[in-house]
DNA sequence: AACTTTTATGTTAGCGCTACCATTTCACCG
DNA sequence: CGGTGAAATGGTAGCGCTAACATAAAAGTT
């Protein structure tokens, strides 16, 4: 806290042995400031970790000699010391789909605060390297790790569970979880997607879908509560993961190509994604096609654009920050030893009623 | 390589001493390997990461072991030994704006692909907590920096140079780089924008733009050249940063009301981003206003579905990924001790023309 | 006054790995 | 056949920090 000025400094010198000293980075160490300051290494680690333990008056001194010395911890050693590496990584299929940019950004404000540091891997969709990205994450030993939509192979999950690190499963309700899971069911959002749009009268519906697992799923719970309700024809596209405008276009396209050939008619297209269904819209508007007049659309997501494309997006509301914040929630309890109480959470969804259906 | 079965293992017991052993996580280390392989510690880490220098039957033996163990190379310890963290940091402002996704989607690509991890980091449009953010990264000792966007106070700058840690600048062409740097010119974005407008005809050119530095860059790059043009008139709207759909939408309405008030009249909005445009082109929409007939828009970034918006956007084309490569590249050169050459790399931009202008 | 407790600091021994040098073995050479 | 060097492996000493205990001085306690 001092604000005279203060003499230069530089780090200690490495004497020479007989034997070439091994020698680091050359920055200023705990042992450095120590030294500046007239106490032993320890009492600086404790007067940076737990201030409260230590005199003021050496407080001071110490807090005197790191701003002099410019020492910043070196995390790295701290964690080998303690065991606890201050990283936590979040694994998602890909940052470019942004249905789950609200949950990585959850992620790292919480983890921001609580002291973690995000390492953020990409696994991409298919589960491919699997072993080699647990491997990556393993090794160091993060705190916790948080996936969203991933790791299906018994192995992968096997070698997770080995290493005892707390994990976390998002965006989706598995019945058997590896440690703990925030997310809600996919099946249920398609039967009540389902439910919905026949309460609503629509009784030719298709779908625009990615090709991943969990869209897989809530295609699946509504095919199969249509057809429960007597609707036999499902015309469907399923198009590769992560979404876009572009494949919501074409998607929609194609169905109305395949539908003008065998005469079959839509009235309601349910996307697996927002993005998906903006494409829809989009190209219904550029042919001139009224939606919802002519056509309904349904998206999924909820992403912050979809209350306001033309019409407002009908769509599926999921709380991707809240499921990044209880992520982060259960990896910190978890740490600090708190009772994380049921581990399994389901966050939920809601139907969200615009203009677009 | 072994495919017998192999006996079961458990790590070694730590011995009583008259002092509690400080034991470390139980898992499997590199010396519980070697003891099985019947070599000692320094081989087993030379079979994992230089295996040319090991006879080819005793890698198989130690393979054979590792895998019989499931043993995960602990690189936090291997970091402080080596004095290479293999991490590196990203920060950006925030990735809910999605313009430095595929900058990062590239980043983590690369880096994954060169056996680095990423660490992301978001710092907000906003200064604030920088120290804090600098201390959290360079106690990392992260083997590299790449900033995309933030760090102008001259403090940051200096404790990152000091910390000798690569850092690459993304996104802008700063006069004065605090290491390398890869970027384009935002003002000559604004010049070169302005001209394009100019020669096609309009005269009357409004501005919807994020009150972000790189924005305003731009901004000001494009009012003045539009000044020298002899436009004197140029009203725009500010809206706060990151940019959305909503915020297009209601810069256009308030630009309008603004217009319908003092009389004037507007041919073309230069947006500050695609998502900003994109909600322009909605609100028109909406309205009833044709773009481009009665309202030319223009946008930038051209981001994936730029192409697919109706009418296609007319934008600015920026490579994300050619710059998140680049800094890889750097980052990685730097590393390896490879020549970087220059240290500055323009990576341009180029007017994309299509329906909305 | 003799004790227990509290407060502040120090000593020692690692955390699990790799850099640096040393040693051993064996092929090859003139 | 001694010399040379390459190939394979090992020993030792840290990297910079913190856990666990130890100690010393100050503050209560009966």
């Amino acid at each position: 806290m001092s604000t005279r000025p203060a003499p230069p400094f530089s780090p200690t010198q490495i004497k020479k042995t007989h034997r070439a000293a091994r020698r680091g980075t050359g920055d200023t160490t705990l042992r450095d400031v120590a030294t500046l300051a007239g106490v032993s290494a320890i009492t600086v680690s404790r007067a940076l970790k737990t201030p409260s333990v230590v005199a003021p008056e050496t407080l001071t001194r110490i807090q005197d000699a790191v701003s002099r010395t410019g020492y910043v911890p070196n995390l790295i050693a701290g964690g080998l010391a303690s065991n606890r590496s201050g990283l936590v990584a979040a694994l998602v299929p890909t940052i470019a789909g942004s249905v789950f940019l609200d949950t990585v950004q959850a992620l790292t404000d919480a983890f921001d605060e609580a002291g973690f540091q995000l390492m953020l891997g990409q696994s991409g969709y298919t589960g491919i390297r699997e072993d080699a990205l647990i491997n990556a994450i393993v090794g160091r030993r993060p705190d916790g790790i948080v996936l969203t939509g991933i790791m299906h192979s018994p192995e992968g999950r096997r070698r997770l569970l080995a290493s005892g690190i707390p994990v976390v499963e998002t965006w989706d309700l598995t019945p058997t979880p590896i440690d703990m899971l925030v997310g809600f069911s996919h099946e249920k959002v398609g039967r009540e997607v389902a439910d919905f749009l026949f309460a609503k009268g629509y009784r030719n519906p298709a779908i625009v879908s990615a090709d991943d697992y969990r869209a897989g799923l809530r295609r699946s719970g509504f095919a199969e509560r249509m057809r429960t309700l007597g609707i036999r024809h499902l015309p469907a596209r399923i198009v590769p993961a992560p979404t876009t405008l572009r494949h919501g276009r074409e998607g929609f396209s194609d169905l109305l190509a395949e539908n003008a050939k065998n005469g079959a008619k839509i009235d309601v297209v349910f996307c697996s994604s927002d993005v998906l269904a903006h494409g829809v819209i989009t190209e219904a508007q550029a042919r001139g096609v009224n939606v919802p007049k002519d056509i309904a659309v349904m998206g999924f997501g909820d992403l912050a654009f979809a209350a306001f494309t033309h019409p407002a997006l009908t769509t599926v509301h999921i709380d991707g920050m809240a499921i990044g914040y209880q992520a982060a929630r259960f990896i910190i309890d978890r740490i600090e030893g708190t009772d994380i109480g049921e581990r399994v959470r389901d966050i939920g969804f809601a139907i969200v009623e615009r203009d677009s259906v």
